[in-house]
DNA sequence: GTCACGATTTGT
DNA sequence: CAAATCGTGACG
């Protein structure tokens, strides 16, 4: 019998590939946490070299060593001092780039969605192939297609399109 | 040690 | 449009 729908974690492989092949995959993809589980609807691409919007750009620090280590885990961090960011990884291991979670199913914006998911710095360099968070193989609705923008709240290189969402071909 | 600032959200 | 709120990284 085929399988029609497979609910696999995402394995490493998945996420040691360029950072916009990730970004552009996760879409549909199922973020699991604390028993909740919702699709993965709009991310953000990240670059390692060349992208002054990225953290990883002026080098490795403390907040920013995971984006250079092994793909496929967490990068949590603080933003304005109030709301959770959560990314995942990419690249292979030396090579820094990272995705941006901005929006799930029923949760649109990166600190309501880690909020709703009880996602915070805890997790920082948490491995994505193992839990407690996991990302899982999703699905994409036919009447669904990607849209590629421009980055948002971001004052460095603010043209590229490194922005993808998942939105409906009507409405 | 000090300090300016941010990949956001919320309320006026 | 402005406030909230604090860790980070640059500087020296």
């Amino acid at each position: 019998m085929p399988k029609i729908h497979s609910n696999e974690v995402l394995n490493r492989d998945f996420y040691a590939r360029p950072t916009v092949t990730v970004a552009r995959e996760l879409l549909g993809k199922i973020l699991v946490h604390k028993g909740k589980s919702a699709r993965i609807l709009e991310v953000e691409a990240y670059l390692g070299t060349g992208d002054r919007a990225a953290h990883s750009s002026r080098g490795r620090t403390p907040r920013t060593q995971v984006i250079f280590g092994p793909p496929g885990h967490a990068y949590v961090y603080l933003i304005y001092g109030i709301h959770e960011c959560f990314n995942v990884v990419a690249e292979p291991e030396g090579t820094a780039g990272c995705v941006l979670i901005r929006a799930i199913e029923n949760h649109d914006g990166p600190g309501k969605l880690t909020r709703a998911m009880e996602i915070d710095r805890s997790h920082y360099g948490a491995d994505l192939t193992r839990g407690p968070i996991t990302i899982h193989t999703g699905y994409i609705h036919n009447d669904e297609i990607v849209e590629v923008t421009p980055r948002i709240g971001i004052r460095q290189d603010t043209h590229l399109p490194l922005r993808y969402k998942l939105s409906s071909r009507f409405k």
